[in-house]
DNA sequence: CGTCATGGTTTACTGTGTACACCATGAGCG
DNA sequence: CGCTCATGGTGTACACAGTAAACCATGACG
């Protein structure tokens, strides 16, 4: 059963509002003007703000999922895969940094979480995992546990992310960029000397 | 000068409510109610509620910063002093959730900057930055950036904390904390072979 | 004793989410 | 062919936000 024109009319409104402007400016009146219909029609598709909400942000972790690492090559070193896949994510996060705040840190229900739903390999957050498990495998990581590993150099950059969206870090995105490397590259090694 | 008492009553019922329920709870008239004035008292003290919470927020982080590390003994090992910065941290985080998310990942403005205003040891980050460079003086630390090794570290677990406080990790406090020491660990060991 | 800044109150306006009653339309069926 | 009724739209209305504006008590000060 596919969703009627009108509830994908709104659903796109939504998505435009959040992602130009924050969840802070998706109104439902605001978006059915977008929309072209009453401002009670959402209410005929979605039960409420959040759900409308929900939906978009279910959605788009969809589309991110099946759109994340596409662009990045499987022919090259590990490590090169693994910085492909950093500078995927970046991609994301610096250019749609609303949708990224919401998906990130806005939402609480209906989240991702660890350790369970990160094995498996299921996108996005299993496609790393098993990134690492190759690395252990071939002998560029040390052996560890996957997941464990996977979350402190995921960790460190998301940390690094919420800074720079916080307005934290008076860098330019050229230059955060590379601090994101460079702070990749020191989990990689260690700081200790 | 010092503040009124009234304005001390308001501003410390909403602290209050922001401890207790998070900010999106901290409404002018029950904000009002619970300082037992009435709703339009608080703008007498305050221009607007945004003022409000960043008067709320100024005053936690001052002492935040201010007792942070107190409890943590100078006399240790480089290694124990910092893992007792990061109980500290967690103490905070993982204590006063709200209040943590309102001063990490709420407020925009007036907030810290990387890397102006971290440099000269102020608190908090400061301290941080002041242990790595002892860290590296005591050659417990490679010879690096300080300022960036310290922002690896605390980028790792403040990404953790918002993975946690943001219902992304199923653990309890006590496992969530080891997580957290483990990961740290990891940063300063390095996952590459 | 008037004057006036200070800090309180009441009232009212706008913008929000959404409950509710209403209505157009077209599908299914006697 | 006309009846019925679910579907999906509308307009109205309410409770609750933030806050602007006008008003008022009180006490300090000339």
């Amino acid at each position: 059963m596919s969703v009627s024109p009108t509830a994908e009319k709104i659903a796109e409104a939504a998505r435009s509002i959040l992602v130009n402007e924050g969840a802070g400016a998706v109104t439902m009146r605001r978006v059915a003007v977008l929309a072209g219909v009453s401002p009670m029609a959402a209410y005929k598709h979605f039960p409420s703000r959040q759900a409308l909400l929900d939906a978009v942000a279910e959605r788009a972790f969809g589309e991110l999922a099946g759109g994340w690492g596409v662009r990045v090559p499987s022919g090259g070193s590990w490590e090169e895969r693994a910085f492909g896949l950093l500078e995927d994510f970046l991609d994301f996060a610096l250019g749609q940094p609303h949708l990224y705040t919401f998906l990130m840190t806005d939402r609480r229900e209906r989240a991702r979480r660890f350790p369970e739903d990160f094995a498996g390999g299921a996108p996005p957050f299993g496609l790393l995992v098993t990134l690492a498990e190759e690395g252990m495998r071939e002998k560029v990581l040390r052996q560890d546990d996957p997941l464990e590993v996977t979350l402190a150099l995921t960790a460190s950059v998301q940390g690094l992310v919420q800074l720079y969206l916080g307005g934290r870090i008076s860098l330019e995105e050229d230059g955060f960029r590379e601090l994101c490397r460079r702070t990749a590259r020191r989990v990689l090694d260690g700081v200790r000397k």
